[in-house]
DNA sequence: GAAGATTGATTGTTCAATCTTG
DNA sequence: CAAGATTGAACAATCAATCTTC
C-alpha cells in the first residue's frame, strides 16, 4: 500500500513472510489429511496435539494444556472433557494438591496417537526424506535466529511460550532468551529428546 | 514416540517444522500486538486480512473473501457483515450479476488499513531490516520449493489455494504447479506487485 | 436447476463468575 | 484470599437449508 511496502527491502521481507506462512499451512494441511485418513471418529488436529502433550509426562494438568495449546483454561477444560468422553484421555486427582487434575492417555488414546505418529512420520519422510539434513539444519537455525530476535526486540511484558515441546520440537527456543518463561524449563522437564545447551 | 521419530533424519525434519511453526507464530504475535496498539475498537487479525484483500480490487465478492481467508462462505458473509456494521466496508450490488455483492473499503476502512500497514511495516523493518536481502530471498526459495513439493506429492483432489495475495505476498506459488487452482490466476488478476514469471 | 449470499442449529471459543482446595 | 478447574453467556465457525437471481 504505502510507499514503504513497495520498497525493495520491504517487498523481500513480505515475500519471505508469505513463503513461511504458506509453507506452514501446507504442512498443516498435509498432516490434517493424514489425520482424516486415520479417521476413527472425527479427531481434530488440536486434539491430537493435546494427546501428544499428555503422552509426554504423567502429571500434566489442565492449565498445562492451556499453556501448550495457547488457549484459555476454559477451552482447555472443555477440550479435555471431549477427549475424556471419547475415552482417549483419563482424569486423575493429584494426590499432592487436590485442586489439580492430572491427565493421562487411555489405551485407546495411546494407540490412536501411535498410529497418527506413524502415518505423519511416513508422510513427512516422503516429502523431506530426500533433502540433505544439513540444509534443514541450516534453515532451522536461520528461522530460530529470527524468532529469537523477534522475541528480544518485541519483548512485550506478556509471558510468551513457544510451546516447543508440542508436536514437533524437543528443545525450547525460549530457553535461550527467557529461561523463566519457557514452560518446559519452568517445570525443569526435558521431553524425549536430548537437550543440547546453547 | 516410535522408533522412527527418534531416528536422525526424522528428528531433523521435526526440528525444522518446529522452527517454522514457531517463527510464523512469533510473527503473528508481533503483528497482532501492532494491531492492538492501533486499537480503535477491537479489530482482529483476520478482519484486517479482509480489509487488505478488499483494498486490492474493487470487485471482490463474499465468495472471494471466503476463498482467501480459507473459511466457509457463511463465515465470510458474517465477517463482512461485522465490518459493514463498523463502517469499514461497503456492500454494493454488482450491476452485471445481481446475485453477487461487491465489496469496497469506506474512508474509515482505508484509513485504518493504511495506519496498520504503516505500523506493521515499521515493526517488520525493525526485525528484518538489517538482514541481507539475498539471505531472505534464498530462504524464501527454499520454503517455496518445499511447499510446491508438498502440493505435488500430496496432490489431494481438493482444490488448494495458498491465498498468496493476502497479507504478505504478491505472487501465487500455485501458479507454478496448478494454474487453474490459484484464485488470483483464475481471475487473471495481478495484485499490486510485479509478477515475475518462473 | 445451479450459483451467490444469507440465516438457523450446532459446536467450540472467550471472558467472567463460581466452586473447591491450599 | 490465591490458584486450579469448571460452568454460563456471548460471540464466531461450520454444515445444511433457504432465498434470490442467472
Amino acid at each position: 500500500m504505502s510507499a514503504k511496502q513497495t520498497d525493495q527491502t520491504g517487498r523481500v521481507v513480505n515475500e519471505f513472510l508469505g513463503s513461511a506462512e504458506i509453507f506452514t499451512s501446507a504442512v498443516s494441511d498435509l498432516l490434517e489429511d493424514e489425520l482424516e485418513a486415520l479417521s476413527e471418529k472425527k479427531v481434530t488436529f488440536s486434539q491430537m496435539k493435546l494427546l501428544k502433550m499428555v503422552s509426554i509426562a504423567e502429571d500434566y494438568t489442565v492449565s498445562n494444556v492451556a499453556q501448550f495449546l495457547g488457549v484459555s483454561t476454559a477451552a482447555a477444560s472443555r477440550a479435555v472433557d471431549r477427549l475424556v468422553r471419547r475415552g482417549l484421555v483419563r482424569r486423575t486427582e493429584a494426590a499432592a494438591d487436590r485442586r489439580v487434575v492430572q491427565l493421562s492417555l487411555t489405551a485407546d488414546g495411546a494407540e490412536l496417537l501411535e498410529r497418527y505418529d506413524a502415518s505423519a512420520q511416513r508422510a513427512l519422510h516422503q516429502v523431506f526424506g530426500a533433502l540433505p539434513p544439513e540444509q534443514l539444519k541450516q534453515a532451522s537455525e536461520f528461522l530460530d535466529r529470527l524468532s529469537v530476535s523477534i522475541v528480544e526486540q518485541h519483548d512485550s511484558e506478556r509471558a510468551v511460550c513457544f510451546r516447543c515441546g508440542i508436536h514437533f520440537r524437543d528443545r525450547c527456543l525460549l530457553r535461550k532468551v527467557r529461561r523463566d518463561q519457557c514452560f518446559f524449563h519452568a517445570r525443569g522437564r526435558e521431553t524425549k529428546g536430548t537437550e543440547r545447551a546453547d
